[in-house]
DNA sequence: TGCTTATATGCGTATATTAGCATATATAAA
DNA sequence: TTTATATATGCTAATATACGCATATAAGCA
């Protein structure tokens, strides 16, 4: 995929990117986001496999969610979150994998 | 290019990972870097294209230099900035790329 | 040396962010 | 309806961030 050097950075745009981008910058949000990578988990499957407490996990899917960074699912009363913004998730593997040859 | 999709976040990366992402969420920093796209710029001219104060240009400047994500040259009493990191900028115009693609 | 220009930086302030506690809400089951 | 479980949310404290003013530093030149 080819790219367009240099497109007008509009205040609109400019608005969206940095909020993507915030987004990623806390390490909390991104080990959420790395553990959605391969399939939905629930809030308190999220709060175990990270060990974190499960209102820093709710707050967190709810600021993310917010900004369409991930969706949720209701099963019963369990909720399921999965990632909702594929071009995001190519943002953050990439960092990643830009940061694992380093 | 391919990318492992599940390289293992470690406590180094994560830190590596949201550091970079969190510089480039900021409205300031992004306008600079996108500014820096083309060719290097000195502070001044920074400030006078962005309409942005020398101090505030000069203090983003050095948070972006201390993570390595651009460079300075002196000429004379002018200190010339460019990006530094090729990796970032990609990064950074994908993100618009498709901010304008929405 | 003294003056000018360009940049950096210490400090204070306003604002934003993160996380955790306590509690509210929602669903299901008894 | 009561109880249990899962999740969301209001509030607060601690911390971080962005910015601008005032000033320091650095280089060049008269």
């Amino acid at each position: 995929m080819k790219y367009d050097s240099h497109l007008e950075l509009t205040e609109e745009r400019l608005t969206h990117v940095s909020q993507i981008f915030k987004a990623l910058g806390d390490p909390t949000r991104i080990r959420i986001l790395h553990l959605l990578l391969d399939k939905e988990y629930s809030v308190n499957e999220i709060a175990e496999k990270l060990e974190l407490h499960q209102s820093t996990v709710s707050h967190q899917l709810s600021s993310m969610k917010k900004i369409r960074l991930v969706k949720s699912r209701r099963e019963g009363t369990t909720i399921y979150y999965s990632h909702d913004d594929k071009h995001v998730i190519d943002l953050l593997t990439e960092a990643i994998n830009h940061a694992c040859h380093n």
